[in-house]
DNA sequence: TGAGGTGATGCAAGCGCTTACATCCTTCCA
DNA sequence: TGGAAGGATGTAAGCGCTTGCATCACCTCA
């Protein structure tokens, strides 16, 4: 029965140690249950055989896995990672796994992980912004499984959601920029295809262009992907279609410190010449110099949030209730009042 | 034999089929083996069903994951990041799918999750540095399996690496600084426990050092973890004792933005006042002003050969051979001669 | 028309684990 | 000292899948 295989199986440890693989599984799974002088040898024979469970199995025999999946845009975005850091620690104090996947902003590909980390025993799922293809919702809700979303608010969503009003949030920015009197407004944001959060902050200013006033054709917008560099070459394209602008509003801070940087290359004074806003409130916000004006998102607490709740729809089967998280707005030095008032 | 259960199995799929589950599974993995008639009433039911294959039944039958298993310090570093993503885009392309744990620069966390990856059906992992408890090594070395660490290149280590030598890139950086004429030296760096690229690093130091003949003690250096804050707090730190210093190395660039950041609000000149430098070049390293004079270390050429890498190893149990990648000074705008020639 | 070949499909034996239930051994009390 | 009670351990039936081998249907060619 013994094998000369590299793998050791409960089978081998049971073997070493003289007693039935029951015995041994029961020494890991509830050492109560097990007398002391017993488990000791168990124990030893796990040791010396570098014995690791195998989890496909244990989860097939055991209809449990302890492990929940979160499907972020991108890892490379600060933002997702704080967030899942305080994600992944709440799970870890419950005693739940993490499995991470990454759908690059795109519906299909977010099908995908959603299928594979469910394959994979995901017992709940965290998953970003409300954008989604309709048949990962028929999946999900056909299974039951329990789903959060985070970083964006809404209250009648399919899925209960943990985050804040994108769409305010940005609103508040734009209503200061505008209150300071800044008329020649332009924005940078990310690409809104597949993103809510990054529709609903331009849908923000547009709303704060309305209450002033001001038809939405006031301020032109444009969309390019997350980067320092982008945001730089955006700045640029933004200037040159309209030398008079007296602010640019960003969809996030790094696409905020691009244009900071741009602005700085082609030594315009911050925010004298020009304002900047960020969005997110980054380390890197307060990294730049002028430090950026953002609105800081509450990301520990709602990954902190969002397992809580998580866990919550797991054991109890507790009725979720989406959790809405109010953002701060940081005045730092890179948003001002015009030079020149507005005509 | 159907049942109420929320997830429908192969054999709910057979049925609904009408067909055996070997035919399904065939279907599913194997689509050449079945007439097209077959496969089509199959994909109906798959797709009726919301079907989606157990992953731990499929590895214990199959004996084979398509997994591979990564373990990170911590996502909360760009740098891994940037390095992951590449790394999971390599393997992407080869079938194969990415786990990602992290470990907090803690090695007996390491350890735990190199046995959860392993439990759950890695088939290779990728390793961050060499710096490891014993014990993981013996078991990864029992079970022979293939691992790869990256981000330090040494010829001779346990497990086959990928990726630069942090000592000798340090004492490019610092033997600019000493040929610029600082003899006042600075140093902040990661902690160096449990991290050999951060001892590496400080190591390089003191090479250069040793190349001028100065003596050790000339450079005082500052452990501090991750974060601008900790950076700025740092730079006080180090003035406080040494009101003389004209040069701060950093042992990354988030210290180095901190260190920037308090500089400038001590309102001290950068570099005229003080040197700085960095290293990684993050994005990070662009937006601060003036941009930090950093080393730009290869992240994705490193991700993508430690995936090719591994790959080779566990298809063709390849012999695995180390790889040393060269990282680039990047001269920016924060290093520059002391105002006054040391003495 | 029938033997032989070919390709599609079904059958059933595991893969490594958990756990309900059966069994056995102590222990303790009458 | 016998027997009930209770605790420790063993037995074996799956969990959902893959795959070698058996089977079967159909086609080709002589």
């Amino acid at each position: 029965m013994t094998s000369d295989r590299s793998t050791p199986r409960l089978q081998d440890v049971a073997q070493r140690a003289g007693v039935s693989t029951a015995t041994v599984s029961r020494c890991l799974n509830a050492p109560e249950k097990v007398v002391e002088k017993t488990r000791e040898k168990v124990m030893r024979a796990v040791r010396d055989l570098g014995y690791s469970p195998n989890f496909g199995a244990r989860a097939m025999a055991a209809k449990r896995t302890f492990t929940i999946g979160a499907v972020i845009p991108t890892m490379e975005n600060a933002i997702f990672a704080r967030g899942l850091q305080a994600f992944q620690e709440e799970l870890r104090q419950h005693g739940y796994h993490l499995l991470v996947a990454s759908s690059s902003y795109n519906t299909d590909l977010e099908q995908e992980q959603v299928h594979a980390l469910v394959a994979r025993g995901a017992e709940g799922l965290l998953l970003i912004g409300h954008d989604r293809a309709q048949r990962t919702e028929t999946f999900l809700r056909q299974r039951g499984l329990p789903v959060i979303v985070a970083w964006s608010y809404e209250a009648q969503s399919v899925f209960p959601s943990v985050g804040f009003d994108n769409r305010a949030a940005m609103r508040t920015i734009a209503e200061r920029v505008l209150q300071l009197g800044h008329r020649d407004i332009g924005v940078i944001s990310a690409p809104t295809s597949d993103n809510d959060r990054a529709r609903a902050r331009v849908a923000g200013i547009r709303d704060a262009l309305g209450c002033f006033g001001l038809p939405e054709s006031s301020a032109q917008v444009i969309e390019t992907s997350y980067g320092i560099e982008t945001g730089s070459t955006a700045l640029r394209a933004l200037l040159a279609a309209d030398k008079r602008l007296t602010a640019v509003i960003c969809g996030n801070d790094v696409l905020a410190a691009g244009a900071l940087r741009a602005a700085r290359q082609l030594a315009l004074d911050v925010p004298g010449d020009l304002s900047i806003t960020g969005f997110d409130d980054l380390e890197l916000a307060s990294a730049t110099s002028p430090e950026l004006t953002t609105m800081r998102v509450p990301h520990k607490t709602m990954g902190q949030t969002a397992a809580r709740m998580l866990i919550g729809m797991i054991e109890d089967a507790s009725p979720p209730r989406s959790v809405r998280l109010e953002p701060r707005l940081m005045m730092r030095e890179t948003l001002g009042a015009p030079r020149r008032a507005a005509p």
